[in-house]
Formats: C-alpha cells, structure tokens, sequence
DNA sequence: TAAAAAGTGTTATATTATAACAAACGTTAT
DNA sequence: ATAACGTTTGTTATAATATAACACTTTTTA
C-alpha cells in the first residue's frame, strides 16, 4: 500500500481552503484568501494547486478555470472526472457513478488510441433553480 | 428546417483559419493570422469565437483553451461534445460514436438534475507518438 | 422607413498562468 | 554528522487568455 503523501504547509494551506469552500474556488481567489498566512504570489497558490492534482486531492473544472476538492474518495489519482454543473447557481457537484466510470474506462476509440484519462462535464439547471 | 445562419464577415474570416488548420488553434494565433484582413483586436475574435460556437460550427477544446472546427456535421449545437486528445503532440480528434452520445445525453444524475449539454475529453498517447 | 437587433472597431483593463532564479528545507547515504 | 540530492519556498517579472465599455455601422424586421 503506497504511503499517503505527507502534505508541505503551503499545499495543506491551499488544499484546507478549497475543502472548507461551498463551490469551487479559482486560483486568484484563493490566493486573496491566503494573504494573511504569508502567502503573496500566483506562483505559490499554482505550485501547490498542481501537486494536489497530481495526488488527487482536488480537480480543476476546465470549463470555468476553477478548483474543487475531491469528494469521492477513490480517485487518488485524477484519472476518470466527472462533474454535474448548474449553469444558473454554478454549483458543481463531483459524479462518481461506478457504471459511468466503468463504461468511460472501457471505451475505446476507433482509431486505436488507448486513454489514460478523461474528464466529463455535464451541464444544466440543478432543482434548486429550477423552482425560482 | 431551420435556415442554415448566414455568417458574417469576422465571423467567416475566423472560421476559415480554425477550418483550415491541422489542429486546435488558440485565440490570439489566430488573431495574429487575421490581422492582414484587418481585424486588429481580441475583441472582434472572441465574438466571431462566441458566435460560432453557437452555432455548432466550431468547438472549444477547454483543456487547452483552444478551439477546432466541428467534423461531426450532426452536433449543429455544441450540445454533446466529446475529444480524443493526445497528450504528446497534442493532436485532437472529435469523436462522433452515437453510442457513446446517447449513453451520455441519456444519463441522469442522481441528485436530479437534467442535463442539457456535455463536454468529455479523453487523453492519452495517440498510435502515432507511441512508436516513437 | 423607422425601430430593433446584430455586428464592427477601438481603447483599455481584468483575469489566468508561467518563467526564472536564489534561498531554505527534508531526506538519504556515506 | 555532513555532504549530496531532490523538493519546496519566496520573489520579481511577464506572458497568455479574456472581458468591459462606448461609439458607430449594417442588417433585419415590422
Ligand atoms: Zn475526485
Ligand atoms: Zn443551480
Ligand atoms: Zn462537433
Ligand atoms: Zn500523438
């Protein structure tokens, strides 16, 4: 069993931020956030966002350039994302769906390309907007 | 039968360039591309971007903040969007597989929402770089 | 033909992300 | 312990991506 990576302070920093915020936070935010700790530079925020990518601690949803913490537990490495996105409140929820994982996993192109990895966004209007 | 939309000027002067190139092709080349026809700012290339995205006609690949022209002649709305991406040379296929599409228009979250639209991006190493 | 809608040109600015370099820290191997 | 190594940090500067706002023109619709 590989040992779970110790965090360095400005990774656990960072990685706290996102896990206590509602949605998801961009990189800019976060880092107005942090100023108070010692924290003064992009790079930093983006030095640590990058290795908590890598550990599967949290995601990026590409399509609004912003960072989510990681809900689902079994994806230590961020190979197979999925997320629900309201296109009205822009709450994004992590979908972690075995049949949904397994099919994406399993599906090959015709062109003989073999995936290592996707992400899938999904959009709409969550139920809560809908009744406003 | 809905009239195919005329485009206009810009927009049919950026629309040509991404049809055009081999591959994903970012906002400020393409800028840099157009600006012997005399279109000089971001500006007029983000909205002629908007507009054809719109329209179907071209996809933005958010991963790498790039854009390609639509091969799949059915998505005439960017609604089920899907990309083979190479993470090597960064080749970018779209994948049009109707089993897939409707696997996925179909899907429905368990919270309750009713997607309207999707976006999956496959990456891996196409057949091409792996012999390298 | 007047009003409305869509498109254009332009300047300025906001937002997101990376480059480059020197110093500090944490491991491990003599 | 201490040298050597890789990782993390702090910092300044800059690159790349995207939008705001305003005045004007063209096209569509009524
Ligand atoms: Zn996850
Ligand atoms: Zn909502
Ligand atoms: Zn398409
Ligand atoms: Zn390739």
């Amino acid at each position: 069993m590989a040992q779970a990576q110790a965090l360095s302070r400005n990774q656990q920093i960072v990685l706290n931020i996102i896990e206590k915020a509602k949605g998801p936070l961009k990189a800019y935010s976060i880092l107005f956030n942090v100023q108070k700790k010692g924290i003064n530079a992009p790079q930093q925020i983006y030095r640590a966002l990058d290795k908590l990518i890598e550990m599967g601690k949290i995601h990026k949803i590409e399509s609004k350039n912003a960072f989510v913490a990681c809900r689902s537990s079994d994806c230590e490495i961020s190979k197979a994302t999925a997320f629900s996105i309201c296109e009205s409140c822009e709450t994004v929820d992590e979908i972690s769906d075995t049949k949904l994982s397994k099919y994406l996993s399993g599906f090959n192109h015709k062109k003989g390309m073999k995936f290592k990895r996707f992400n899938l966004e999904f959009f709409g209007i969550c139920k809560k907007c809908k009744k406003d």
